[in-house]
Parts: C-alpha cells; sequence; structure tokens
RNA sequence: GGAGAGAUGGCCGAGUGGUCGAUGGCGGUGGUCUUGAAAACCACUGAACCUGUAAGGGUUCCGGGGGUUCGAAUCCCUCUCUCUCCGCCA
C-alpha cells in the first residue's frame, strides 16, 4: 500500500510508476484525490464538534453538582450527538472507499529497476557455472522420475487431482534432504532463524502481504465458516509474524527462514507447463525472509539474494540471475531478482528463485513499525523475502543436470550427507 | 462438543456513569550521588489522525462492532480471542 500523504505530494513520480508498470492509473489517482480532499476536508469538521461536545459535557457536570437545572443544554447536545453520528458515518465510508482504492493499487518500482513490457525485458545480472555438455539427448524430468521410480504422477492425479505429485523412495528422501541442506546452510551459515509457522493463515494476514484483496482467485480456501486459506508461500506468515507491532531498531534486520509447503491455485495459468514438477497446486519452498530498516534494505536484497543463490553453487547447478523489468514485477515488490537454474531438457534458463523488497508497501499494510532511540516516530520497516528456493524446482534440476546416460541420477556432493552417502539413484528395471 | 471465567498502556495490575489517557508497581530513558558500578532519590516514559514551517493546538483509542445517556473503561447487545474444568483426539 502507498502512502495517502505521499501521492497526494507525489502525484506525478506515482502516476509514472505506474504508468511503468503498464496501467493506466488516471482513474484511481483522481478517486483517490477526491476522496483525500473530503476525508480532510471533514476530520476538522467533525472534531470542532465532537470539542464542542466534551466542553459541555462538563459543564453539565458541574451544574448538576451545583444542583442546577441543566436540561436547555443538554437538549442541546442531544442534536448535536446526532449531526456527530451523521458525518462520522460519511466519514466512516469514505475513509473506507480510500484504503479500498489504496490497497489496490500496487507498488512503485524503485528507480534502479529497468523499464520494460513483459519477462523478455528483464535483465541479466550476473550467470554462474556452465550449462553441460551431454554426449546423449538429456532427458525431462518427467521421463526420468518414472524411471527412477521416485515420481509418480498417475497417483498424485488418483489422490488429488491434477497438479498434484506423489514423490516416493529415493525421491522424497531426495526432497526432505533439500529441505534439510537448505535450512541448514540458512540458519548455520547466513544468520537466518528458522520458524515453523502454521500452514493455514487468516485473511488480515493475506491483506498484509498483498495476496488480498486482489488475488483471492490464487489462492485455496478452506471451506465453511472459517477466515483460512492455505499458504501460497511462506513469506505470508513470516512477514506477518511482526504484523501491529513496533520493533526496536537495534533488533534489525530480523532475518528468518522457514519450510512449508505452497498451495497456489494457479488460476489462469491453463496451459503452462502442464507436465511434470514445474508448476504444482503443492510444492514445498524454504522460504527467506528480512526486516530491514529503509537505509540498510537494498543492501539486504543484494545479500538475500546471494543467499539464495548460494544454495544453487553449493550444488554445482549452473544459473542466472535476472533483475525484472517494470512490467513483470509482482505488484507488491519494488524491486526484484529472479535466479533461474539451467534445465537441460528445455535447454533454457527456468524461474527458481525469486527475490524481493517490498520497500514499506507491506509494512503499511501490515503495521509493522520500528523504533529508533531518540526518534520521535516509529518508522515502516522495509520487508524483503525470497525463496531459498523452491524445492520441487532444485530437484528438477539436479535429476536433469545429473543424469546420466545409464538413466542413473548422480547425487551432488554437497546433498551426499543428507541421502546416506548414496552417491546416485539407479533406474528400476 | 458441554460448563464457567476473563480481555485495561512494553509487562503486572487498580478503576463500576462526569477533568480517567486512565492510581500504583515493574521495566525503559535521562539526571543527582559515586573513582566506577550498584543502591537510593528526582524527572521523563503509548499510538493514530487533523492543523501548523515550527513551537504548539485539537480529536480519537481501556479486545472488535453496535446500543443506552447530555456524558461510557465503567451499563446493555453482539462478535472475536484467551484461560480453567469435562468430553474427544495426534
Amino acid at each position: 500500500m502507498l502512502d495517502s500523504g505521499f501521492i497526494r505530494d507525489n502525484v506525478e513520480v506515482v502516476r509514472a510508476g505506474l504508468r511503468s508498470r503498464g496501467l493506466d492509473p488516471d482513474r484511481t489517482l483522481e478517486e483517490i484525490a477526491t476522496l483525500e480532499t473530503a476525508r480532510r476536508r471533514m476530520i476538522p469538521e467533525v472534531e470542532a464538534l465532537k470539542r464542542q461536545q466534551n466542553t459541555s459535557g462538563d459543564e453539565v457536570a458541574r451544574a448538576k453538582r451545583l444542583g442546577q437545572n441543566t436540561t436547555e443544554v443538554q437538549e442541546a447536545n442531544r442534536a448535536r450527538a446526532q449531526q456527530i453520528k451523521q458525518l462520522s458515518i460519511q466519514l466512516d465510508s469514505i475513509k473506507h472507499q480510500l484504503q479500498q482504492a489504496l490497497l489496490g493499487l500496487p507498488n512503485l518500482p524503485h528507480r534502479s529497476v529497468p523499464v520494460g513490457k513483459s519477462a523478455d525485458e528483464n535483465v541479466e545480472v550476473r550467470r554462474h557455472g556452465q550449462p553441460r555438455s551431454f554426449d546423449f539427448d538429456p532427458k525431462a524430468h518427467w521421463d526420468l522420475g518414472p524411471e527412477l521410480g521416485i515420481i509418480d504422477f498417475e497417483r498424485g492425479v488418483k489422490l488429488a487431482g491434477a497438479r498434484f505429485t506423489v514423490l516416493s523412495g529415493a525421491g522424497a528422501r531426495l526432497s526432505r534432504a533439500l529441505i534439510n541442506f537448505m535450512l541448514d546452510l540458512h540458519t548455520k551459515e547466513h544468520g537466518y532463524r528458522e520458524v515453523e509457522p502454521p500452514f493455514l493463515v487468516n485473511s488480515a494476514s493475506l491483506v498484509g502481504t498483498g495476496q488480498l484483496p486482489k488475488f483471492e482467485h490464487d489462492l485455496f480456501k478452506i471451506a465453511g465458516d472459517w477466515d483460512l486459506y492455505l499458504v501460497p508461500t511462506a513469506e505470508v506468515p513470516l512477514t506477518n509474524l511482526h504484523r501491529d507491532e513496533i520493533l526496536d531498531a537495534r533488533d534489525l534486520p530480523i532475518r528468518y527462514t522457514a519450510y512449508t509447503p505452497c498451495f497456489r491455485s494457479e488460476a489462469g495459468s491453463y496451459g503452462q507447463d502442464v507436465r511434470g514438477l514445474i508448476r504444482q497446486h503443492q510444492f514445498d519452498k524454504v522460504e527467506l525472509v528480512k526486516l530491514s530498516t529503509p537505509e540498510r534494505s537494498y543492501d539486504e536484497l543484494e545479500s538475500l539474494t546471494l543467499n539464495a543463490e548460494e544454495v544453487l553453487r553449493r550444488l554445482e547447478l549452473p544459473y542466472r540471475t535476472m533483475v525484472l523489468c517494470t512490467g513483470d514485477l509482482g505488484p507488491s515488490m519494488a524491486k526484484t531478482y529472479d535466479i533461474e537454474v539451467w534445465l537441460p531438457s528445455q535447454k533454457t534458463y527456468r524461474e527458481i528463485s525469486s527475490c524481493s523488497s517490498a520497500e514499506a508497501f507491506q509494512a503499511r499494510r501490515a503495521n509493522i513499525k520500528f523504533r529508533t532511540a531518540g526518534a520521535a516516530k516509529p518508522e515502516f520497516v522495509h520487508t524483503l523475502n525470497g525463496s531459498g528456493l523452491a524445492v520441487g524446482r532444485t530437484l528438477i534440476a539436479i535429476l536433469e543436470n545429473y543424469q546420466e546416460k545409464d538413466g542413473s541420477v548422480k547425487i551432488p556432493v554437497a546433498l551426499r550427507p543428507y541421502m546416506d552417502g548414496k552417491e546416485a539413484i539407479a533406474p528400476v528395471r
């Protein structure tokens, strides 16, 4: 959420920022300006009446103590109470409309973000590792997995439906190994605190991080009389840990990591990545979240991105890091780096992590502030998050990049301690 | 699922219709004292919004919403949450 005062004072900056996302914000901005003006006109009106009412009430109390007649004042107050109530209802309605309009606006891109219309205009910032050259045709994971007997697509469909999958044997073990490997790296070497949050969250949490009110169709909602949704990412519970709190500047930056399953309805993605594990309704992810002061937040974004990349470096998987252009940036985010891992079967780099700063956009929605000793007022924190990494896609990358001509898959050295020293997964006969 | 109790400032805890934003304690910050520290003493110690360059001024907030009243932390209704006991359960 953008600050209405900031919008008022910087309409052109806001307009330009929203346009760079490919939006036409004129009508919304006009609506916001109208509501904001009305709000600021009405508040002093109502407050003046309340003040009269307070003074008058004190007079009644004083007069009653002296045993005087107060009927007239009381009559006047009764009328004024009615007036106050009516105006307050109007004012509340204006505030509500303003809030809804503000919640619907996306974040402004950071000035360092390249301007562009679509993912085609994202810019590569670095690349690591060489895609391996195969002396045979590398298979896709949707062939390798079943041949190894570790991914079962059919039974996933039987149990739940399309875009659900069963991992078993070495597949399930590899997934768990990856989760542990990632959590160990981030907690022991990168300074994150491990958290196990609820996998269901309420709507206030989802408003806080920006999934609601606009993107309800991407979520799985619990049926019945519950205000609960399956988490689409651990970003939601981790960022909301400090919702409605004022933190001490000395405790910042706060770094959290969590493993959670993630649930997404993937509405509107029909026909995309229908084969394999790339796009599922349920997938595992180790998430990184930071709360930072505004001054440090872009340094923190750089280090968070490197923390995520480190997973791929240790696993010796080739990747590249892209900075998303304005047109491809998620609504809540001011700047995003996507990390893309090489997939031999597709002969291309595919997204495996997304590391972003929301600046104060989420903090304003979730009301997360910090106080600096001696400062007059608390300030909003900056929130950052990134996948560190998406487990399913990492598993795919290992299968495809580490496959051998005989159909077996080697296990990356860094992962072997988590696999009882096992060096390879062999195909079933 | 059944029965009961409760929700007040960072924390504990008073307050049952009229200067109550709210007594007191703890914690925190600053100061006095001390070579330093502790103790003791003194002062300060919430947030949001409106107005103002600022200093300042004003309004609101005692879990949320609604009601009664000239006036509500205090009375009524409702919702949410927490706790205790019973039942069930990993």
